[in-house]
DNA sequence: AGTTAACTATTAGATAAGCTAACTATAACC
DNA sequence: GGTTATAGTTAGCTTATCTAATAGTTAACT
């Protein structure tokens, strides 16, 4: 994972950070969701998921609403750039990843992949961020 | 290795950062080297080092000596708080992420340890950070 | 209904990690 | 000996985190 982050800050192309990608990610999985939940789930303090969003408002990434029943929270939302933005950071990442990889033989490949889903059940990450490494 | 972040974090024992304990590997490991040289390696600039190691050595882990022939060099070196500090974080660390894949069956075990080795030939990190995980 | 308790989000203020640009001091080169 | 390159630091910026304190809302319980 260390090298996952190497190659996200390594692609320039989106210029997102890795919290700032981990928190889109999570709100395109969960349309509407609120500042309380995207910070549990990613394993901030409210305030910092609070500051996050700031910046991701602030370029235009994602939208802050206030919830219709419950004043108190905030729904979340990516704009059309948000999702545009998320997904070209994504596959620009995934493509750096799949060029390294491709240098392994696909036996040691399929041995990754199967310590990859051995390592997932055992510390239970939120099946969002790497899921579907097909490659 | 998200996760090795995460347990590392957690572990309050010594309260290292990531960055602090990478720097002080790379100390023990190439005692005397210079500014540049641990920066090259852990793949910071030279000023992110610099103050990286201002903490340690107000910290009283690190020391930060002038070079003999090369004035303009500086030399580093664990004091023995620093060996045993990091000591102590890699002892935790190991500890906790060894409780985690002992929940594993053995065959996965050893998937993951012949994935790590092939993602090591892959990236080739230096193996001072990730050597011997024999458990 | 009215007060208290719980919850949601933000602000304030701190430390740490990073960067680039600019500067100082020293060594190397010709 | 004067120019060029190298090593480290300082200055100033952004982002990421945290805890503590604050404000506004809702729920809960007399």
């Amino acid at each position: 994972m260390r090298v996952v982050r190497t190659e996200m800050r390594a692609r320039r192309t989106p210029d997102l950070t890795v919290p700032q990608f981990r928190a889109l990610a999570f709100v395109r999985r969960h349309r509407g969701a609120s500042l309380s939940e995207a910070a549990d789930h990613i394993g901030l303090t409210p305030p910092s998921m609070s500051k996050l969003m700031d910046g991701l408002v602030a370029r235009g990434l994602v939208t802050r609403e206030g919830h219709a029943r419950d004043r108190r929270r905030v729904t979340l939302a990516l704009t059309r750039r948000g999702r545009g933005t998320l997904r070209a950071a994504s596959a620009a990442t995934r493509a750096q990843l799949a060029a390294r990889l491709a240098a392994l033989p696909s036996a040691e490949r399929a041995t990754v992949a199967a310590a990859m889903r051995a390592l997932r059940a055992v510390f239970a990450p939120d099946p969002a961020g790497g899921g579907a490494a097909s490659e």
